[in-house]
DNA sequence: ACATTTTGTTGACGTTGTCAACATTTTTTT
DNA sequence: AAAAAAATGTTGACAACGTCAACAAAATGT
């Protein structure tokens, strides 16, 4: 288990991700080749078929990696507000946007449709499920806490991450820059959706 | 001005928005070629470059054929209720979920991102801001009606993209397969989504 | 120690987007 | 009506790409 080698790279694997994510990051995923990455790494550029399948693989394996930081973000919004579903909610639509700015291009990685027409991977599967579950739970607190009206959870989970989807969606693509074109515009401009979100989501 | 000429095609363009429009419909953006959709057309692969700069220019043309067929629906939404903006709104809302579930792959050459880092095509900008805008009618309607509550239009009508928008977008990348799955399944769930937003939007 | 498995490299293949050079048709100018 | 110009098509080439087959080196198991 040496550390010095030049021919085996012992972590490759991760490497690759991180080389991927970052020239993701600057050049946007229509213009980053499985060969850039490779050679990022500093390895052949057949090196990452040791790894993944295809292209597609490594650029889901990348995505897992969104999901799970999206998941973390998600967590903490919830752990800002202890027993405030509705500031919960909020705080968790405008980080979730948050996230999109900072990140577009990863953003559209994980939700740009780019990997939709994949035989299902299982990996990328349960992390963003999870995500959505993380979601779903803030919704359930709510209800059995009163704040939120009844109903098909999921439902109504589904309807919060619609609208955040969107909205994350819009930010990230530049599409309302003409309307708020700072990071701070954007997220105030966030938080009254979200509000607005919350009025729908009320009991009445 | 003859017809039946081999050599010079005679409508091209359109010939080639078409063909290209099809073949994405068929096999996802990913997996269509330049060379694939001028071979489609009739021509020799480099006969496109007479009419689009490049790729992107030739995906851009079909994108704005779409926002221009997403424009026409939600027009004919709002001419289904005259004179009543909360039905208009949700018609609205369900015409887009529509058109993202019957042209999943438009929609997402619409939405996806492939076209974002591109610079600014006007036809693609005017098209689409049009879409947008009909929304933001119909909400300004709604306020001078009192329907919906004061405030910044558009920053209303962004709110209800956002909401229309996310959910399109998971049921055109099949997110929501497990909840509904068939294509009836998921407009009744716009429909109620929709209703969600509507409360959100409503004078209290 | 040796055999096997894992992980890397080299070289090749067909496909792709794009460019330069050339051909044909249409339009404009004279 | 003839010549010049512009528009629109074709052919052939190029580098870059994803992927595969064959080989090489290191790690691991016996």
């Amino acid at each position: 288990m040496g550390a010095a080698n030049t021919y085996h790279h012992g972590n490759l694997r991760e490497a690759l991700l991180e080389a991927g994510a970052k020239l993701i990051e600057e050049k946007g995923i229509a213009d980053v080749s499985l060969r850039a990455v490779a050679k990022a790494a500093g390895v052949s550029h057949t090196a990452p078929y040791r790894h993944f399948n295809d292209k597609n693989a490594m650029l889901r394996g990348i995505a897992v990696t969104g999901f799970r930081l999206l998941g973390q973000r998600l967590g903490q919004a919830v752990e800002l507000h202890p027993g405030d579903p509705g500031q919960q909610l909020t705080a968790a639509g405008v980080a979730y946007v948050e996230l999109a700015i900072e990140h577009p291009r990863l953003h559209n990685l994980m939700f740009g449709g780019v990997l939709a027409d994949d035989s299902v991977d299982d990996a990328l599967e349960e992390t963003s499920n999870h995500a959505f579950r993380g979601l779903a739970d803030i919704i359930a607190r709510g209800q059995r806490a009163g704040v939120f009206r009844e109903g098909d959870t999921d439902e109504l989970a589904l309807t919060a991450w619609s609208v955040v989807h969107g909205f994350a969606m819009l930010a990230s693509t530049g599409s309302l820059d003409h309307r708020a074109a700072s990071r701070e515009a954007k997220l105030a401009l966030a938080r009254r959706i979200a509000d607005s979100l919350l009025i729908g989501l009320a009991t009445r």
